[in-house]
DNA sequence: CTGTTAGCGCTTTCAT
DNA sequence: ATGAAAGCGCTAACAG
């Protein structure tokens, strides 16, 4: 078998124009008769042509501004693994001319984001990459980037009454659907479930948190209506101040036989355990970063959740730069594939995709 | 952010050459004298130069021949996922001059992959991609390359005394191990578990088999030593014998609780439970084809182990295509990741990568 | 040994 | 409205 695709040349000569004509046709440009582009596109159509893209990133003159706002973030963290996928399709498209400004919020402080999204709307762009995490917040922005004719692309959150250009991410409430049916499957259903949330600033709770939390508690009233839940708290930014908290959480509730987090830092909960040798309480989790992969490791927790990450980044960011390089209209909404790990598969769970 | 990648010119600038000796420097080639080699060097490591594989594509002259040596598969089957990762790779690289021969054989029928191993040493080639089931017969076909010097590359399975180019796949014993770990987790551990294999003609067992079989009893005997194991069977090429087979395996075997299939076959199992209305046998699988995925969501197997055969596919190929391209070195063994399916995630589960 | 140059498939500019 | 031609980053053939 050989593969030797048909080349724009190739094409023209069947359809009996230029090699020019044909790009015009590929990228909807005007001043082409209507007689040319039927001949063009009935070739095009025939033979199913998709363009080398790789090849047509290094034509192409066009300069793009983008701006990205995502949550601020340490290494190996979750949005990092988020950002690290954007720079990865970033360096796939370095022949082109792209600038990019990368902006950051503290995704626990509903101000901070505020702040970041005004600051935002003054800087002149193609288009921006947005990773929400306050819904009402996010919709009041977005529909000032409608406004402006700014597209914008959506990772991890879909939000609600938005119009992207794109979304990539999980099916939220299905994770933690996901947790919940894990977490009742290994865990001693005569027991309480505690659920932990973090606290933030102003008085917004993360749109992923209150999907997810949806999820599980949905699950637990379809199949465990008599399970007990239980709330508890750590404070993101203060971890001496988030173990005591989880300590005199567990003291005063002694019943606990199992517990869930909606975001990463399940390793919070599992340092505790581990500290406390409570191999006795099952926890289950979100994201593959390194400390909760230790505690998966060692078995203060059961599972993780996983949401490739690097994969919506680097496709969200792609989305974005295929469009404004090429025209190329993506699928609104494209959910990313949830991972469940254990300790036996965590070594072999690669994030990334390429 | 602005992410412009120097180029082989600018090096061939700094390093005070010309592009033409870059070039030789970065392929490894000869008539560079080793001072001008230790400057271009210099500036390779310095800014850590990646070449932009998609172009190089275009301009290699190179033609290459490769054969593929894999399991007759039927649409949608894993070794069909495992052909269209192939494919994909190839059509990325179809700006260069690519022929290959697609050889199968039947995976159930030790002879016919003789036949086809040795039709096989007699094409002219660069380079194999081998999908091995059957491992003394592959060992000794190996060693024949090896004495003509025609590297290869294994997907699927490592075989044991080769020495391939590369390996792509999973940890193959863990993959028993992890459907042991789930099966027991959901069944009802006071009864028996029952393993099904495939019937094959020729004497030998697939490797593939062999190893998770390993893994699975090893845990067994690990955690749940007092369980029973019972053996069953069903014919890969006779759908209604095998009906029968499972049928009366049921019947004879009243206490069973649990089973598991070790290749993509679940969905002869789950057809009888879901005939006989046993809900109540759990179910552990492989691989995430269309019936399995039917019936998993059925309710009918309770979790799929799947191996990304799309990718393993895909980059055992494009490490073929790199080495003799580009003469890449790729790591020799490559685990891929193992993903644990239910009901809930297997909607977005998405096997390729691309 | 090394620099120059043509050409890969695609985009874009410039004449026509 | 269209074709011809230059240029993108890279490879390889060709002069020197």
């Amino acid at each position: 078998m050989t593969t030797k695709r048909l080349r724009i040349k190739d094409i023209a000569i069947i359809a009996g124009v230029s090699a020019g004509t044909v790009d015009r046709v590929l990228h909807n440009r005007s001043d082409v008769s209507a007689e040319s582009r039927k001949k063009v596109q009935a070739v095009l159509d025939e033979i199913e042509y998709r363009p080398n893209l790789h090849l047509s990133t290094i034509g192409v003159k066009k300069r793009c501004q983008i701006v990205t706002i995502l949550p601020s973030s340490t290494k190996g963290s979750y949005w990092w693994q988020i950002e690290s996928g954007i720079k990865r399709a970033l360096y796939e498209f370095s022949s082109s001319n792209i600038k990019v400004r990368f902006l950051h919020y503290d995704q626990f402080d509903l101000f901070s984001c505020r702040d970041v999204y005004n600051a935002a709307l003054d800087i002149k762009c193609d288009a921006m990459l947005i990773g929400p995490t306050f819904s009402d917040e996010t919709m009041l922005f977005t529909s000032r980037l409608a406004s402006k004719d700014i597209p914008y692309v959506f990772v991890d959150t879909l939000i609600a009454d938005s119009y992207p250009l794109s979304f990539f991410g999980p099916h939220t409430s299905l994770i933690g659907r996901i947790e919940a049916k894990l977490l009742m499957g290994i865990m001693d259903r005569t027991k309480d479930v505690a659920i932990f949330q973090a606290m933030r600033i102003g008085n917004e709770s993360s749109s992923q948190t209150i999907t997810r939390k949806f999820g599980f508690e949905n699950y637990l009233k379809e199949f465990h209506p008599g399970t007990k839940v239980l709330y508890g708290y750590y404070y993101n930014s203060d971890e001496e101040k988030s173990k005591r908290e989880v300590e005199s959480f567990f003291e005063q509730n002694g019943n606990v036989g199992g517990a869930v987090v909606f975001n990463s830092r399940a390793y919070m909960i599992s340092g505790y355990l581990r500290r406390a040798k409570r191999g006795d309480v099952a926890l289950v989790g979100c994201g593959a970063i390194e400390r909760n992969i230790a505690d998966l490791k060692r078995g203060y927790i059961s599972y993780l959740v996983a949401e490739r990450p690097e994969r919506q980044g680097y496709w969200g960011f792609k989305t974005i730069l295929e469009y404004l390089l090429f025209h190329k209209q993506p699928p609104t909404i494209n959910y990313t594939p949830i991972d469940i790990l254990i300790k036996e598969n965590a070594d072999f769970y690669i994030n990334e995709l390429g």
